[in-house]
RNA sequence: CGGGGUGUAGCGUAGCCCGGUUAUCGCGCCACGUUUGGGACGUGGAGGCCGCAGGUUCGAAUCCUGCCACCCCGACCA
């Protein structure tokens, strides 16, 4: 492990390239575009999975699973959806290879092995799904259906980076099927609002709950939701996205469904979605030039234990204490782990876990055996102190909400710092340029405005936030009027 | 896919222009000893088809040709 993290004010897409691999989380594998999730990284990524799929389920969700594979004939039914993700899509041809004989010891592909017809690795699985729906759903009465799968994906993609871009990557994808439009509608909200909570309250990521401009809208989508996050570079990152897809499915794959007047109607849909790249965002939102801060809720280990000791006696008093405080914080329901290798000293124990974000430290030498203390340390302030035994577990507990707290709330202010208000489109260009973040602007909802600026500033529009004030004013780009304004930022 | 760049030990590198014995240095790794309240020190050691293939040459990490991979900047994107 080599010493110094590149700072964030030297080169931030450097730090998070370096942090996420010296904290152990993932790297680069022998396949272009894709990672290897490490078990340090991956332990994270079943922390948030095992905390939305609990709040899957209590919002009445079933899990399932679907083919990888997507017919190209099913895939392509649906227009808008297929043309979106048509540039990048990993396609299979063949099924079998063969000795190649021009080349000794060598395979290839055997010409002779291709398929009918060809199969798409998903992108997304709306296409796989609606065609399996429809023999689910005949009448009112089978409906509504509730799933979502935990599965991988792959977009072929130009450029990657780990967690935030890779060709194939982790998500959840929640598809629903309903009898009426009113009931999707509330589908789609409910799910983007329960990301919002995940990302807020667990992940202490504060987020902006909008809807997407008709050119960043899902593919197929009539209306997508989604919670948007800002890093601590100014950027913004897309956390999660939730859609009502209107009949726009039922129809390209004929799901229809007699209703409770006897009437034969098309199913209405809805789908979302949150990915790996929640680790990415998880990233950028809390960590400093030390490495990785953790809130507690995700950290694989909340409390850390590191012995310090010259010979054997000092070792067994300090590792008697430490098995009561872990039995002490565990009966609380807090995971600590005693770090007793002896082939690290203590320095270095220090450095590797706070490089790798556990939120708080105990250091028991034999000072602390001789008072009854201990030395804590925080993570996030990278502040400690010498703490009584007394009631030492419930201190930890408390502290650890504590700091899933203040890791908000920091995360909040460093937002609403970030959100600007611009009335020109100078002003506009200078605060993307210097201040960076949101800007909050007019625009006039043409799709033709959104492109120009994009062009000009590399900056998109995030999201027309869903708790926006109707207010008059001209667009920042073309002067025309204006209802509401609109938050931009380049992004992710 | 366009424009630029780089490939030397697990990682980071020197050497390349101007070909010449055993390919440089640091980190990491292994062994032993001394250490242990913020990334220990000493001694010894292991590790290389110099990206791949071909060519020029008495001789190639070095020169030439082709290929491959990766990085950066664009276009694309959760």
């Amino acid at each position: 492990m080599s010493k110094n993290l590149t700072s964030r004010a030297e080169d931030y897409s450097k730090w998070y390239n370096e942090l996420v691999v010296k904290a152990d989380l993932a790297e680069n594998s022998a396949v272009r575009g894709c990672m290897v999730i490490k078990p340090y990284g991956y332990a994270i990524w079943e922390k948030m999975q095992a905390e939305l799929d609990r709040m899957f389920k209590e919002t009445g969700h079933q899990n399932a699973y679907f083919p990888l594979f997507v017919p190209k004939s099913l895939f392509e039914a649906e227009e808008k959806n297929a043309e979106g993700f048509a540039k990048e899509c990993a396609v299979v041809t063949h099924y079998r290879l063969q000795n190649d004989p021009d080349n000794e010891g060598k395979l290839r592909v055997d010409p002779e092995a291709k398929l009918e017809e060809e199969l798409i690795v998903r992108p997304t699985s709306e296409a796989i799904i609606w065609n399996t729906y429809r023999g689910w759903i005949q009448s009112y009465r089978d409906l509504p259906i509730l799933i979502n799968q935990w599965a991988n994906v792959v977009r072929w993609e130009m450029r990657t980076r780990l967690f935030l871009r890779t060709a194939e990557f982790l998500w959840q994808e929640g598809h629903t099927a309903h009898a009426t439009k009113a009931e999707a509608l509330v589908e789609a909200e409910q799910m983007n609002n329960v990301y919002a909570e995940f990302a807020e309250n667990f992940m202490a990521i504060p987020v902006i709950q909008g809807v997407k401009t008709e050119s960043e809208r899902f593919a197929g989508a009539v209306e997508t939701y989604c919670i948007e996050a800002l890093m601590q570079d100014g950027k913004a990152l897309q956390a999660g996205t939730s859609h009502f897809l209107g009949q726009n499915f039922a129809k390209a794959f004929d799901v229809k469904f007699t209703n409770n007047e006897g009437k034969l109607d098309y199913v209405w849909a809805t789908s979302w979605g949150v990915s790996t790249r929640l680790m990415g965002a998880l990233i950028m939102t809390h960590s400093d030039d030390k490495g990785l801060v953790l809130p507690p809720n995700l950290a694989p280990s909340q409390v850390v234990i590191v012995p310090i000791y010259k010979n054997d006696e000092q070792f067994d008093a300090i590792t008697e204490k430490a098995e009561g405080i872990i039995k002490d914080l565990k009966d609380l329901g807090v995971s600590c782990k005693f770090d007793k290798r002896t082939t690290h000293r203590p320095g270095a124990k220090f450095a590797q876990h706070e490089l790798q974000g556990v939120p708080l430290r105990i250091a028991i030498g034999p000072k602390d055996i001789e008072n009854n203390t201990i030395e804590l340390a925080r993570r996030d302030t990278l502040t400690k102190e010498i703490v009584q035994m007394g009631g030492l577990a419930h201190t930890i507990k408390d502290l650890l909400e504590v700091i899933q707290d203040e890791l908000y709330n920091k995360a909040l202010n460093y937002r609403d710092e970030h959100i600007t208000k611009v009335d020109d489109f100078e002003t506009f260009k200078k605060v993307l340029e210097n201040k960076t973040g949101f800007i909050s602007a007019h625009w006039d909802g043409t799709s033709e405005s959104e492109q120009k600026i994009k062009e000009l500033t590399k900056a998109t529009i995030r999201c027309i936030p869903l708790d926006n004030e109707l207010e008059e004013g001209v667009c920042v780009y073309s002067g025309e009027p204006s209802t509401q304004r609109v938050l931009f930022a380049k992004a992710y």
